[in-house]
DNA sequence: GTGAAAGCGCTAACAC
DNA sequence: GTGTTAGCGCTTTCAC
């Protein structure tokens, strides 16, 4: 009994002595049992169900080469995103489509730099099949070491680095955040808003930066000062906010790159007496209802799917698996009105 | 190329070929080399290098029957205590821990009660040497599941089934809670107080019935309308902080079962005009620094080692991965002075 | 010190 | 349909 593991567990050629068949046989029962005789499959089931038996996991991964689990990669610097409901949601897809696949979803923490080695072993040596990672950060070193272990991996979020190399395209999945950023722009332009500001994300992410660009692309040859760049935080949209408003006093409506810096937003302009969306129009992006839903007024804003998001992903790494190709996919977004602009 | 893994990978005969020894002589060398010649540990290190070599987990898992790596069981109730800065710091000294042990985090997260046959499966096929799991509600599946598979599992706080079938004694690593909120209410006392309330802790979760035996401990006899039930959380405390002052006007200290709570008691308090700690002492339990220096005033409160706690939790199983025997660990708590109390 | 050989528990041809 | 057999890649006695 000093054995790591507790006693000894019943082994599949156990099964087959207790049933009265051989190897092969329990091995087909215990995977689906297609092509059994019933009595057989009952016998085999009984059996198992009275050892309590359980599949050995590395002996079947050892020959089939599958271990029907995928990571989930999660950088240090970004362990707070749980708090962060994008990201809560994101991971409920994924856990939920892995579950549809019959997988396991394995959440990997890197603590730092000096977990590169450990994490590239651990991908590397087999662990898993897949690799679903989040590419919030120009200068991460995961796509790295995902490529020198050469584990199949999706990411979310278009990849900035992609831009430095466009040789190397790897699958990831993000919305349409340009197209939606010109949607949000548009509608604050029909609203004969004429003075329109931006709170964008921080510079080294592509959301941010993509966002930015479309609503460049409906005000050419706007105003730099009406842009402030803040870090997707309630607490830095409300910074930004009050820089814009010293700024551009006279400015009537904000495109903010999310909805939590939205609401940052929201909160400065009422403590400055300014009425929403009378007096400035707002929009958000993201549509995390906790937050949207919750401000006053609710906010109007930019939806993306982000459950549907964190599902693609896997369903992505899946045909990957499979052998398929896979393409980035960029999912269509849509403008959710609400009271706020 | 259509296999799931990328290509074929090198094995251990490759490289043993590559480096003119035998396979033994390379395994040797990649489990650290002892007695084996410098020439030709030098000789196979320079063959893994060329060929990229990377051990194959499952079949290093199936002779050795380890295959270092723990789990950390998250209930979907809980997922949303990943923004709970208690919970954080907790895993981190698990993380931290583990690397020390060159063992891998591997975190599982159940969704809900579909997800038991999954995660039992999980455990049981071997994935893992071990796992380390919460014992946050009485009602919880998890010891069940564990118990079944087999798999050494360590508890972080003490499993309130333990009170059900004394016969069942699981590992488990726990504050004194009892005794910090002995000391707790002691010190309210000893600063001349007559009226000290308590918000305590959710009913079903041990941390907080402990909590408040220790509260009665010192003040047999109390008045129960002194005591009002929270969640945990800020907005729980205030709310319990409302209740206690509608109830208890007169009342001139608070024990907060946790520093949470004991902040929104004290935006309550301050709602009201009533200065803290002049008109009511407050004291917390738990020393989140996030938390407790933050308020306004800092809080005293009831010191415990979070981080140390999870360190904790790893090396009890670590010590049970060993064929040792474990026994649940109590470990102590020290009242922090600041200026709340 | 190093190599040869025997498995770890399972799946997948391939016979029957 | 079912059983037999040959490995999957590694560690570990046991000889030499």
């Amino acid at each position: 009994m000093s054995e790591p593991t507790s006693g000894t567990r019943p082994t599949l050629e156990a099964v087959a002595e207790r049933a009265g068949v051989s190897r092969a046989t329990v091995s087909r029962v215990v995977n689906g049992g297609a092509g059994v005789r019933q009595v057989l499959v009952d016998k085999v089931r009984k059996a198992v169900e009275e050892l309590g038996y359980i599949p050995n996991h590395a002996a079947r991964t050892l020959v089939t080469r599958r271990n029907g689990a995928v990571a989930v990669i999660i950088a240090e610097p970004e362990f707070r995103i749980f708090s962060d409901p994008f990201f809560e949601q994101q991971v409920r897809g994924i856990s939920r489509e892995l579950t549809a696949h019959d997988a396991q979803l394995v959440l990997l923490w890197v603590e730092g730099p000096g977990d590169h080695e450990r994490i590239a072993r651990y991908l590397g040596g087999g662990h898993v099949d897949g690799a679903l990672a989040f590419s919030l950060h120009n200068d991460d070193e995961l796509p790295e070491i995902v490529r020198r272990v050469q584990v199949p991996t999706v990411f979310g979020g278009r990849p900035g680095w992609e831009e430095a190399d466009g040789a190397l395209t790897v699958p990831y999945v993000d919305c349409d955040n340009r197209g939606g950023a010109r949607a949000a722009v548009r509608h604050l332009r029909g609203l004969g808003r004429r003075s329109i500001a931006h709170i964008a994300g921080p510079g080294d992410q592509t959301s941010a930066l993509d966002r930015l660009e479309g609503y460049r692309d409906e005000l050419p040859g706007g105003d730099p000062g009406l842009v402030a760049e803040g870090a997707f935080t309630e607490e830095s949209g409300a910074r930004a906010m009050g820089e814009l408003l010293q700024r551009r006093p006279d400015l009537d409506a904000v495109f903010a790159a999310n909805d939590l810096m939205a609401s940052g937003a929201l909160r400065v302009l009422r403590e400055r007496g300014l009425r929403v969306p009378e007096d400035v129009a707002l929009v958000g992006f993201d549509d995390v209802l906790s937050v949207a839903e919750a401000t006053d007024p609710p906010l109007t804003t930019v939806r993306q799917d982000i459950e549907g998001m964190g599902r693609l992903m896997v369903r992505i790494l899946m045909r990957l698996l499979d052998g398929e190709g896979a393409e980035p996919v960029i999912t269509p977004t849509e403008l959710v009105r609400r009271a706020s602009a």
